[in-house]
DNA sequence: ACCGTGAATGAAAACGGTTGTCGTTTCCGT
DNA sequence: ACGGAAACGACAACCGTTTTCATTCACGGT
């Protein structure tokens, strides 16, 4: 995995938003990388499957991705402007567990996304 | 809006579970209904926006459906069979919200999902 | 009952994001 | 250089969903 992968790579960094695969690509050769819409598909999944990314299913059921730190964490995110931040909170963790023992189902996992309007979409 | 969203709404309840708008097609039109699957993704719509079902994106994108009591809850979801109860908790609520205060933001919701194997299922 | 009108229905086609195919190119180790 | 394997990308296939549009249905007024 190098050249192209690398590339998307740096794209995701450029911005601590969530992302779709079109975007990426978009930005990607109107910033003189002639990339295909295959590989960026291709380095985003491996980027998933590697958890360098995160990714998020849009309402409308687009992709989306975001680089991120590696171990468990939530996030925050502007329905604005799609700036992101990450936030943890061990009260989830055991509420999530606590709920799951008591109704009887383990191997328990969660997702939490949080929306909201960012401090300066707000102004506007 | 009626008949065939009756019929919907009737095969959605037979079921605790997320269903896909096609299952739900099939299961109608094998019981006897011979509705579209056109009508099936209007009735979903608009029982969707009327609060009467939960939308809920699988991990592959499918938009999944299932009756819902009215109010703020999320749901505890068998990976297995698709089992799903309804849970709520005021501490996600309130964590949801100061988190999100901390950091700026307003106007704030939140989607909590959490999965598991149920009890009947871990038995196998 | 009998129309007339607007909503509901559904078959087929369009759409859009994603994935598969396959021939070409690039990268490395020898 | 050479050869093989991995990466690349244009293109087409896929699949869930939405749109289109002609037909059918439900229902109020006469």
């Amino acid at each position: 995995m190098t050249r192209q992968q690398d590339a998307v790579r740096a794209e995701l960094a450029r911005a601590d938003a969530f992302r779709s695969a079109q975007d990426i690509h978009a930005a990607l050769r109107s910033g003189g990388n002639p990339i295909g819409l295959t590989t960026v598909y291709r380095a985003l999944q491996g980027l998933a499957d590697g958890s360098e990314v995160d990714v998020l299913r849009s309402e409308d059921g687009e992709a989306t991705y975001r680089a991120c730190s590696a171990g468990h964490h939530h996030h925050l995110v502007c329905r604005t402007c799609g700036a992101t931040e990450e936030v943890e909170g061990r009260a989830i963790e055991t509420w999530a567990e606590r709920v799951a023992r008591e109704h009887g189902f383990v191997d328990v996992q969660h997702t939490v996304e949080v929306f909201g309007t960012c401090r300066s979409c707000a102004r506007t």
